[in-house]
DNA sequence: CGTCCGCTTTGATTAAAGTCAAACTTGGAG
DNA sequence: CTCCAAGTTTGACTTTAATCAAAGCGGACG
């Protein structure tokens, strides 16, 4: 939890001077009580995800008791969220950004068991010791919490363990969704589920509207390497170059600079999908 | 839910002409009261996996409520248990045997993506379509409940979605282990670490007793067959059969019957999973 | 007791993805 | 503005597993 945790703005903090959420609003010298007076704590209001995530099963009550314990955090891309192996000490919502969630052979096979988005949960629940590896793979942006205090609540508000239950339950879906394209499609396949993958999760509020519009065109930079994506994918970088090629040479997608993409029809991309 | 419900033995039933799991005890002309006034409903007193499945969360008066919409079910090795794209109409524990999950793209390439095992959950909790197909791999029994009847005590009773969510959190790290063998092990190492996981799952009990005894050999059935493996594996039949037999030239392996296997050392397995 | 059917094994060949190596972007540092 | 390093692409070749084909085995059944 300490690599690569930067210093990007005023509410960026690093793990040793992290300051609660209830005090970001015009400063830390503002009183507690002046905020605790108001519905809904301040970074809540403000929180983009608040509705989807596990907080929209709180009232303005109980998000009041958990934003006691809460903080936000910002990392740089890169940055290591959770060391495998490591004890669990805190839980967090990814409030922006994509994480990577991976796991290693002893070899140093490397293989990305799961992309993680807003406003997913991060960290597992009841757990004692972490399995895998999360890194930040864009910039990324945390709301963390010590997990004796979400295991509280959780405890304390069973509607909350509920909404944790249906996001476990999605990507529990999502993985099993994920183990067929691992286990049974060729190179071209995965790397096409992957892009629309990325399409379809990386803006969602954009992407509804488009699908609303009947719009079949995306834009959107891959928050992973090629490194990353083969790992993802179990391929190597050079196969998922060489299919990357293949797409762009099809017309299937246009590539600027490595990092953006735009799919000119989502339809043509899902054909490819297997 | 149709094909396949055998008639085996004096508590099997067909989906048509269920009887309640309280009616089995000494025959169903015993009055309700005489059961209901027992601390525990007879069949979840010899319920092997009660303890350790979602039934541990309650006592015995919740117990004897749910046991009032519950039913014990077999089905032969093959039956579908689950059709993929159905309706979800209720769950079940799985008692006894091992159920095979998967599912299939649209040109028939199939990827199981679990087994279970008794005390295992089985269904898409608060879901309205199943997204995969659910198969009996082995003779299996299986403890029904409707989904509105489980949905209901879930709500009532947190200490049973806590444990349900327990489970869910297991089977998201063994289908993240899973993703691992799928996308960055070879053959070989595919084929090992399924014998593994069959030697580690198959039998609980006898297998900690010999754990404790420091007994490295095992001795069981396989309950999938060859393409079975191979669509868990990603690979094909014929890869699957050649990497038995290239691990029972090893030594590592004993065949007899294409279904009874001996590992005579686990640890000598456990090195060739990679 | 033999035959048939489905499953499994084995063999020969092909196709797909991996490996090794080199060249090419690109974006940042000096 | 140029150079450098990291990431990416491309090419030649190798390895792995898939495919196609045929033979073996084992249990069910007449």
């Amino acid at each position: 939890m300490i690599k690569g945790c930067a210093t990007i703005s005023r509410i960026a903090v690093g793990d040793g001077g992290a300051y609660s959420a209830l005090h970001r609003f015009k400063g830390a010298n503002m009183s507690r009580n002046d905020i605790h007076n108001s519905d809904v704590p301040i970074l809540c209001r403000s929180c983009e995800v608040r509705h989807q995530g596990m907080c929209g099963a709180l009232d303005q009550h109980h998000l009041l008791e958990l934003s006691r314990y809460t903080q936000t955090v910002r990392y740089e891309a890169g940055a290591e969220l959770i060391a495998d192996d490591s004890e669990i000490t805190s839980y967090a919502n990814v409030m922006r950004g994509v994480v990577k969630l991976s796991k290693m052979l002893e070899d140093g096979r490397q293989q990305v068991v799961g992309l993680q988005f807003a406003p997913d949960f991060l960290g597992r629940l009841f757990g004692r010791q972490n399995t895998l590896e999360a890194e930040a793979a864009s910039p990324v942006e945390l709301c963390k919490i010590p997990k004796s205090a979400l295991e509280k609540l959780v405890k304390a508000h069973p509607e909350l363990e509920h909404r944790l239950m249906e996001q476990t339950l999605r990507e529990l879906d999502e993985a099993r969704e994920w183990m067929v394209t691992l286990g049974r499609k060729t190179a071209s396949e995965k790397v096409a589920t992957f892009l629309l993958l990325i399409a379809t999760h990386i803006d969602p509020v954009a992407n509804e509207r488009q699908e609303e519009r009947g719009e079949r065109s995306m834009k959107f930079d891959l928050p992973l390497s090629r490194a990353d994506i083969a790992d993802f994918l179990g391929l190597t970088i050079e196969t998922v170059s060489r299919q990357l090629t293949k797409l762009r040479k099809d017309g299937v997608i246009e590539i600027v600079n490595n990092r953006q993409v735009t799919v000119p029809d989502l339809g043509r991309l899902k054909v490819r999908c297997g």
